[in-house]
DNA sequence: GCGAGTTATGTTTTT
DNA sequence: CATAACTCGC
């Protein structure tokens, strides 16, 4: 067949099993995307329909970008191709009877959340002291992801802990309820119950989607699990792809145990194993095997490299941050000039704040560059704003939006007001939205707020004709008569690019608008709930991207930088607390070196500034699992430079006082200052004669009698006496 | 009720 | 360091 000529035999023998289980477990570079579009393809071209194929991806922009390819591939449209969220949107609004909900739910994000979660812990007549709000949102996040209800913890709750967050729970699930809203985890939630417990949809379903496929097994967490398994349960034809290698969403729930024990769900299953990489020269597969080894929850497979020659990996020890920012451009300018594409140059870090100084660097530099993060654009105040007013138009019932805008712009409607309403309103067990309207509530109230509440009603009533249709018309109709535009971005110097911002935001409405068949707001809201701004990486625009180590999950690129090689930042120091959590930094590092085709650049600093501190560090432990000792001479496979800070070598003025004094940060009068007063500061790397490094964790000052707390590496805390201590702060290199 | 100014606090990764 | 929460004066 013409289409399998490209192909390997493992490749052909995936693409081509038509019927029943089939596991594809793929490493980096084996050509996983190929398979699975070809797959469709042929399916396609031996008479399966295209509506009855769906295809499941980890990313919306995943998902575009396979529709794309497949298209390209000459095949007929309308292949269901969507991630796990945007198929379980689709799927309540379709059976919302059954899942028990209206249609025009809102999709909580995770600063609605917030908010809903700090009501539901004062609900739960608990204190949001005991009871960090994140930390609950996290356990609830977990307990929905495991498909656990507020009922059911509350009967297997036995202790104090567990009790007050099934209160929390069942309290946080009524708000929303109340509000007629969804979270991310109750998409995944509401869906999961439906196959489970309505065979009619489940048969339905199964005969609608004749063909599953779902990529990126690995990261899937619990619901995910069981909505696959219900969708393909009664024609069983199910392909999954993944790699347990690079599973990096244990955090949120995902279990690699989905794809480990896939054989035993699915106990015909075909396993077809792509070991052959298409990607990386040698060098790079070989540091990315050496380190993936030192995993011991792990099936062993091999990374067999296809592409002869390559460059050796380069590690650089910078002094600092701001001298790895720099060197760093000045690697990339270099690649620019010798011929490389802007797009072909990725930088990934471990965590977002990493960017800035990256940023400032590729200013600079003048070079290109483009961020691909999270959610930034949709969490700026002046979105929220807006999506606001939306998101009531379309439910009324969502008092999360409504409490937000009530009084943005400034009506004189205060927090006194809005309590007495709510206390109000969920005393008379209906939203806020409609309190307003009863004359039980304007009894309550004096005459100027009654105006002032009637005037906002009415603000919103005169919208509500416009929510079937186009969506841009009314975005800008509700900028501007609710005085929204005159006051956005009020302060200072935000405002031109507020303004902006919103005007993004009606463009970005205009193309839904023209893109789709029947535009209303309900669709466009729950549409844009699932869209990160991560989906908006452009790889054809011939800029830089920087993006973490997570965002760089099914991208390659010839020239890959991989900064901040220390420990507690990769190995993050919030993941080293477990085996598992280190073995899934580990990964990440993994995923990151995979995605290199030709030249791979690793970087750490000596001195970073964390939290606003600027601080020793230690390189991290991965370096030498990768095969590269920071303390001895380079390995084969590793070109190794030290450089040390020097403005000129860099090639940017120094001249400019504000780089300056970013470059110089040792000479800063602020930590000169807090080392004088006190020798010993959080972070301070120390050495001691018995315990050996270790990381100072508080100072307590007492004067001759001060206690220095130090988290030692060989993994214990010891408090110790100041003036018996005897250890010594570990200054940087050649001091 | 509002907003400027101050103080506390919390910090990974994201659909 | 950056933002959220809070205080205080109008």
């Amino acid at each position: 067949m013409d289409l399998l000529k490209n192909l390997t035999e493992s490749q052909k023998k995936a693409v081509l099993h038509k019927q029943g289980p089939l596991l594809v477990i793929a490493g980096p570079g084996s050509g996983k995307t190929r398979v699975i579009t070809h797959r469709i393809a042929c399916l396609i071209e031996s008479g399966v329909k295209p509506w009855n194929i769906c295809a499941i991806t980890f990313t919306n922009k995943a998902s575009v970008e396979m529709q794309n390819r497949v298209a390209s591939m000459g095949v007929p449209s309308g292949v269901n191709l969507s991630t796990f969220h945007s198929l379980c949107v689709r799927l309540i609004r379709q059976y919302a009877q059954q899942a028990g909900i209206t249609s025009n739910f809102s999709i909580y994000d995770d600063s609605d959340q917030k908010r809903v979660i700090k009501q539901a812990i004062a609900d739960a007549d608990l204190s949001v002291s005991n009871f960090a709000p994140a930390k609950m949102l996290n356990a609830i996040s977990n307990l929905k992801n495991e498909l656990e209800t507020a009922e059911s913890l509350k009967t297997r709750a036995d202790e104090y802990f567990a009790k007050s967050l099934a209160k929390i729970y069942e309290k946080y699930q009524k708000i929303l309820t109340e509000n007629n809203a969804l979270d991310f985890d109750d998409l995944l939630m509401k869906v999961a119950f439906l196959l489970r417990e309505h065979p009619d949809v489940r048969s339905e379903l199964n005969n609608r989607f004749k063909y599953l496929l779902v990529d990126e097994y690995q990261d899937t967490n619990h619901a995910q699990y069981q909505i696959v398994k219900g969708l393909a349960i009664e024609h069983q034809n199910i392909c999954v792809t993944g790699d347990p290698d690079q599973s990096i969403y244990r955090w949120r729930g995902a279990d690699i145990r989905n794809i480990m024990s896939f054989e035993k769900d699915w106990p015909h299953a075909t396993v077809v194993k792509l070991e052959e990489n298409f990607r990386s020269c040698q060098s790079i597969l070989t540091a990315a095997d050496k380190l993936i080894a030192n995993n011991k929850n792990r099936k062993v497979k091999a990374l067999i490299a296809t592409i002869k020659g390559g460059e050796d990996i380069r590690i650089t020890d910078y002094e600092d941050d701001t001298a790895e920012a720099y060197g760093l451009s000045k690697n990339i300018k270099k690649l620019i000039e010798d011929g490389q594409s802007p797009s072909e140059i990725a930088v990934f870090y471990r965590v977002n704040s990493m960017s800035r100084i990256l940023e400032e660097a590729l200013v600079q530099n003048k070079i290109p560059y483009q961020i691909v993060r999270g959610v930034e654009f949709y969490g700026r105040k002046e979105i929220r704003d807006m999506l606001a007013y939306l998101k009531l138009l379309v439910n009324p019932a969502d008092n999360v939006a409504l409490q937000r805008i009530i009084n943005t712009p400034v009506r004189g409607i205060g927090k006194t007001t809005i309590d007495k309403i709510a206390e109000y309103a969920s005393s008379a067990g209906i939203p806020i939205f409609e309190a307003l309207k009863k004359t039980q509530l304007k009894e309550l109230l004096n005459a100027s707020t009654q105006a002032k509440l009637a005037k906002f009603v009415a603000l919103i009533e005169s919208f509500q004709n416009m929510t079937d249709g186009p969506v841009a018309p009314l975005m800008e109709k509700v900028f501007t008569v609710t005085k929204l535009a005159d006051t956005t971005g009020d302060d200072k110097n935000k405002s031109e690019s507020a303004i902006d911002n919103v005007n993004e935001l009606i463009n970005s409405a205009g193309i839904y608008d023209q893109q789709s068949e029947k535009p209303n707001l309900t669709d466009y809201l729950q549409a844009i709930a699932l869209y990160s701004d991560s989906d908006a990486y452009d790889a054809s625009q011939p800029k830089v991207a920087l993006m973490t180590l997570h965002a760089a999950k099914g991208l390659e690129f010839d020239n890959v930088f991989i900064i901040g090689l220390e420990d507690g930042i990769l190995p993050h120091e919030r993941s080293a607390v477990s085996q598992d959590e280190f073995e899934e930094e580990r990964r990440l590092f993994f995923v990151g070196i995979t995605r290199a085709r030709k030249r791979l650049f690793i970087s750490y600093a000596d001195y970073r500034t964390t939290r606003g501190q600027f601080l020793r560090t230690i390189p991290s432990p991965f370096l030498v699992e990768i095969g590269y000792n920071p303390l001895s001479s380079p390995a084969a496979g590793f070109t190794e430079k030290k450089q040390d800070f020097s403005s000129s070598e860099f090639g940017y003025d120094t001249s400019s006082s504000q780089i300056e004094s970013a470059i110089k940060p040792i000479a800063s009068p602020q930590r000169q200052a807090s080392q004088a007063s006190q020798p010993y500061i959080a972070g301070q790397l120390v050495s001691h004669k018995k315990f050996g490094f270790g990381r100072v964790q508080q100072f307590i000052e007492m004067g001759d009698n001060s206690i220095v707390v130090v988290n030692f590496n060989a993994g214990h805390t010891r408090s110790l006496m100041l003036k018996y201590a005897n250890l010594d702060i570990v200054n940087k290199k050649g001091d």
